[in-house]
RNA sequence: CGGGGAAUAGCGCAGUCCGGCAGCGCGCUACGUUCGGGACGUAGAGGUCCGGGGUUCAAAUCCCCGUUCCCCGACCA
């Protein structure tokens, strides 16, 4: 194992790939397009969970669990979805193992086959919905807010740590409603959670805006996302929630008495976001020397490095470095006191750059005799002694301002990798010369879409919410086109 | 599923062409010197060379069969 990480600038898929391992994030399983989860990732993973469940509390929903089996027969209730999903479901078909005539080798009992084959779930609206119409019967049962946190399987051909794994874990809300206006809301709402958590938590900057006919959830009558731009100039979906309208009350039959007393479908929303964002918070802001956490998310917050020539040193700096971090955690922050004698302090520096610490203090006799003390932060590399008694008043102002400059680099750079296109050639020109978002003109149909997909490898990630109108023609076809919609290629 | 590559110590690899003691770097263990940006010395431990069969006095190396993984495409959160 080397020293360094490969470069963003010459191999940016490699660099992920090592930088993922070697922060001890995660790594491949013995079970191809799974991924072990270490307890470095699964941190950033916790905090994560942490704050969008109590975002979805704050707003009303409650957490469930539904299993993890899916009777066959429910898949096929709702035609588009079934055909969302059929290609990448994995499906149990037996019950029971036993040894095979030799006794060494275990086999599948060909006598314990199901009666009726069960698929994993990849998603669980289906089960959900059939759960529903045993609890939804009046107005009075509505809304119903729910969510669960929870793993799915999605047979994947081609994985990438974090960002495609055949196994992920998520949050999946599901909530049902008497009216359309109030699904509507709910799924906006959903998606404002979604992009205040990307922007306040995880630094990222995220358009919002709803997906073409051909990229949205099979099931949906439409699907709204947030997008963000990684720094290969490639966008990644950070989330989605969806408006079902009443295509899974139909296809399970859920009705509800109106206070008129007539009988309607119920309306409905889901909406999840995935480990997938951890994939998205490694390549928005990580460099090459490792990852760069926002504060926010970050498993350590604080790293404290002790500096010591001999067993007198050391106890004089421990002592000091106790009562910092005592101090420290008692404000909240999530501090690691470093003491193991089995590794020199040059190589802790860079082990912490490489998991993203956001701060790191270094202290050693010298500060113990001038009362001053060594802070660096993660995302400048920026060095300064101050004195002890400045540490706290510093720490509070420089976590807010780590999380606003990599928030703002962020920014700028996506403000740097948005153009707009108006020929085809043009187009062409700027996801091949420079890649990021292209805003152009779309005739809104998806054999257009397929064409540039194909032509291209450019997706409509999004058609913007928030756009002024503007008459223009199709990049491809001429055809006219009252607004544009976001290209760009993506993970 | 199509095309290409690989499998040798915990990790990364050499050795395979041309058969002849199982190697290198990192990591690991012990001791000593070190310690303000990835220290160094000395001594050690660690192997089903992917599996099975064949050729041979002798196979990591040659032949046959099988398995798994990786990369590039098609498909996808």
């Amino acid at each position: 194992m080397g020293k360094g990480l490969p470069k963003r600038s010459e191999d940016y898929s490699q660099w992920y790939n090592e930088l993922v391992k070697r922060a001890d994030l995660a790594e491949n399983s013995a079970v191809r397009g799974c991924m072990v989860i270490k307890p470095y990732g699964y941190s950033i993973w916790e905090k994560m969970q942490a704050t969008l469940d109590r975002m979805f509390k704050e707003t009303g929903h409650s957490n469930a669990y539904f299993p993890l089996f899916i009777p066959k027969s429910y898949m096929s209730r709702e035609a588009a979805h079934v055909e969302g999903f059929a290609k990448e479901c994995a499906v149990v078909t037996h019950y029971r193992l036993k040894n095979d005539a030799s006794g060494k080798n275990v086999i599948v009992d060909p006598d314990a086959k199901l009666e009726e084959e069960l698929i994993i779930r990849p998603t669980s609206e289906t089960l959900i919905w059939n759960t529903y119409k045993n609890w939804i019967q009046s107005y009075r049962d509505l809304p119903l807010l729910l969510n669960q946190w929870a793993n799915v399987v999605r047979w994947e051909m081609r994985t990438r740590l974090f960002l495609r794994t055949a196994e992920f874990l998520w949050q999946e809300g599901h909530t049902a409603h008497a009216t359309r206006k109030e699904a509507m809301d709910e799924t906006l709402k959903i998606l404002g959670i979604y992009s205040e958590f990307a922007e306040k938590h995880m630094a990222i900057p995220v358009l919002k805006g709803i997906k073409s006919e051909s990229e949205k959830f099979a099931g949906a009558v439409d699907t709204y996302c947030i997008e963000a731009l990684m720094q290969d100039g490639k966008a990644l979906q950070a989330g989605t929630s969806h408006f079902l309208g009443q295509n899974f009350a139909r296809a399970f039959d859920v009705k509800f008495a109106t206070k008129d007393g007539d009988l309607e479908y119920v309306w409905g929303t889901s909406w999840g976001v995935s480990t997938r964002l951890i994939g998205a918070l490694i390549m928005a802001h990580s460099d090459d020397d490792g990852l760069i956490l926002p504060p926010n998310l970050a498993p350590i917050q604080i790293v404290i490095i002790p500096i010591y020539r001999n067993d007198e040193e050391f106890n004089r700096v421990t002592e000091k470095a106790v009562k910092i971090r005592t101090s420290l955690q008692s404000r909240g922050y999530s501090v690691h006191f470093d003491n193991r004698d089995t590794y020199k302090p040059g190589w802790k520096f860079a082990e912490y750059e490489l998991k993203g610490v956001p701060v790191r203090l270094a202290l050693g006799p010298k500060d113990l005799d001038q009362d001053t003390i060594e802070v660096v932060r993660r995302d400048l590399r920026e060095k300064e002694i101050i004195n002890m008694d400045q540490l706290e008043g510093k720490i509070e102002s420089l976590m807010p301002d780590i999380h606003r400059t990599i928030y703002l680099k962020a920014l700028k750079f996506r403000e740097e990798h948005t153009f707009q296109a108006d020929t085809y050639e043009e187009f062409r020109e700027l996801l091949d010369t420079k890649g990021g978002f292209v805003y152009a003109h779309w005739d809104g149909s998806a054999e257009t879409e397929a064409l540039i997909k194909d032509k291209t490898k450019a997706t409509i990630r999004l058609i913007p919410l928030d756009i002024e109108k503007e008459v223009g023609k199709c990049i491809l076809t001429g055809k006219p086109s009252n607004q544009r919609v976001l290209f760009a290629k993506a993970y």
